[in-house]
RNA sequence: GUGGGCGUAGCUCAACGGCAGAGCACUGGACUGUGGCUCCAGGUGUUGUGGGUUCGAAACCCAUCGCCCACCCCA
């Protein structure tokens, strides 16, 4: 038998055992993210191509290469969105939120598209949870943030073999300064510089830095430091960042040569990275995004915020996974003991018992070989004799002690050891 | 978009020019109504697809599709 249709290539199914990975995951971020404040919000996964053009930057990879672009019936361009900060934006401005007390501070998780050729880490349909502040323009939000974070990755199991690497890419002001001192510096030696990188010299200089070809590493080796270029009020707003992490207790690495791939980040930028993972080691990042509200048509609203990778958080946390069992399977034998199981069954499940039944009018001994497999911790045996006596014989799977119970006391017997075992 | 590796049973893989196999898993039995351990039996295949070379191809060649890994970039 071959399959006659296939996943698309880069967009994987989530089966379970691993989809109650995912649903912990999703919940340690909830509990993480409850306590700060942030709420819940839905954005669409299509939106105007526009939205992203203008966000992300027309010369971002995302951008020029990875967009999963059509036109839909209306003769409208749409995109799936490859990331969510700019849906949230826009459903920010669309909705007035800045009349709302501030700060207004949301999470959302769900699906990603970026088309790009798939690799370890890294699909084109991918899971993200990510978090968005509006309106506080202090330092002691990207701290809260960043703790906030920290505190999720801790509460999903890894905080070894993680590092949190920190950097300010500077706003408006000084800028525009620090890629006029990069232009100087790599100017004269452009010709040394990979062609990549003598593209990004024109478009954006910040890039070259992010270059891994040994030859450009060679070369960025004296360049000049954002961080060096800083004018004073970003200075100052990273000075104090870096105090509050202190004080926080919150170890990070200082990585000025750090730079993201979105357009739209100003000052502070993060990134949670593994050596676990090959050669896709982001597994969260975010930063701040003073300009994007006001750019959206909104008021001028200072911005912070992160996403996590769920898929690879996922495969962070593989090896402790436990997937939970049934605490209950009927084997039965005739059709009488079948309806009767059909009942406690379905009694048992409305007080949220997880109850299987054996079917097939398979043997005995078959049905206790599944029962087993399903990993259920009692089996109740209904057959003939037992129905005549108004009863069944239970069975502990996990430590082979067995007796009987009368049906009547049958459900309460199930309750009664469901409370033992937890 | 570029480079490399790999496609054989449900899974992991052997056979590397001469009859397509093993382990695991599955189903049944030994044990008429008691799982796990043991033993026995059973089924699974267009060897990814199409062409070529050859007396003979899973193997060699070409093409194509798919998967994986890496580059680029990112979560």
């Amino acid at each position: 038998m071959k399959p006659r249709f296939h996943a698309l290539k880069g967009v994987e199914d989530i089966l379970p055992p691993d989809t109650y990975l995912w649903r912990d995951i999703e919940r340690k971020a909830m509990q993480a993210f409850g306590p700060c404040g942030f709420e819940e919000i839905k954005i669409p996964i299509i939106e105007h191509t526009e939205l992203f053009l203008r966000s992300i930057g027309e010369t971002t990879d995302i951008v020029e290469k990875e967009m999963y672009t059509f036109t839909d019936k209306g003769g409208r361009s749409v995109t799936l969105r490859p990331e969510g900060t700019a849906p949230v934006v826009r459903a920010y401005v669309e909705h007035n939120l800045a009349t709302r007390p501030s700060p207004q501070k949301f999470f959302y998780r769900g699906p990603m598209f970026r088309y790009e050729r798939p690799q370890k880490g890294r699909q084109r349909q991918f899971y993200q949870i990510g978090v968005e502040a509006f309106g506080v323009a202090e330092p002691g939000i990207d701290a809260e943030v960043i703790a906030m974070l920290i505190d999720f990755l801790e509460k999903a199991g890894l905080s070894s073999s993680l590092s949190l690497e920190l950097n300010s890419i500077g706003c408006d002001v000084c800028r525009p300064d620090y890629k006029a001192k990069l232009r100087e510096y790599f100017g004269g030696r452009l010709s040394e510089l990979c062609p990549d990188c003598a593209r990004r010299f024109e478009q954006n200089p910040l890039r070259i830095l992010d270059c891994k070809v040994e030859r450009c590493a060679a070369l960025k080796q004296d360049a000049p430091l954002i961080t060096d270029s800083l004018c004073e009020a970003c200075r100052t707003h990273f000075d104090e960042l870096k105090n509050l992490l202190g004080n926080l207790g919150i170890d990070y690495k200082l990585n000025p040569r750090m730079v993201r791939g979105l357009d739209y980040y100003t000052r502070t930028t993060f990134e949670v990275t593994t050596n676990l993972l090959g050669a896709q080691n982001a597994v969260a990042a975010g930063g701040r995004y003073d300009k994007l509200v006001e750019e959206f048509g909104g008021p001028p609203t200072p911005a912070i915020g992160f996403a996590a990778g769920t898929e690879r958080l996922a495969a962070l946390l593989q090896s402790t996974l436990k997937a939970p069992s049934p605490s209950l399977f009927i084997a039965t034998l005739g059709a009488e003991a079948s309806r009767e199981a059909l009942k406690m069954a379905v009694s048992l499940r409305r007080k949220g018992i997880w109850t299987e039944i054996g079917y097939g009018g398979a043997s005995l001994k078959s049905q206790l070989r599944k029962a087993d497999r399903t990993g259920a911790v009692y089996v109740f045996i209904i057959g003939e004799d037992e129905l005549r006596e108004r009863k069944a014989k239970w069975k502990n799977l996990k430590d082979g002690s067995s007796g009987e119970v009368r049906l009547e006391d049958a459900e309460g017997f199930i309750q009664n050891a469901g409370q033992r075992l937890a």
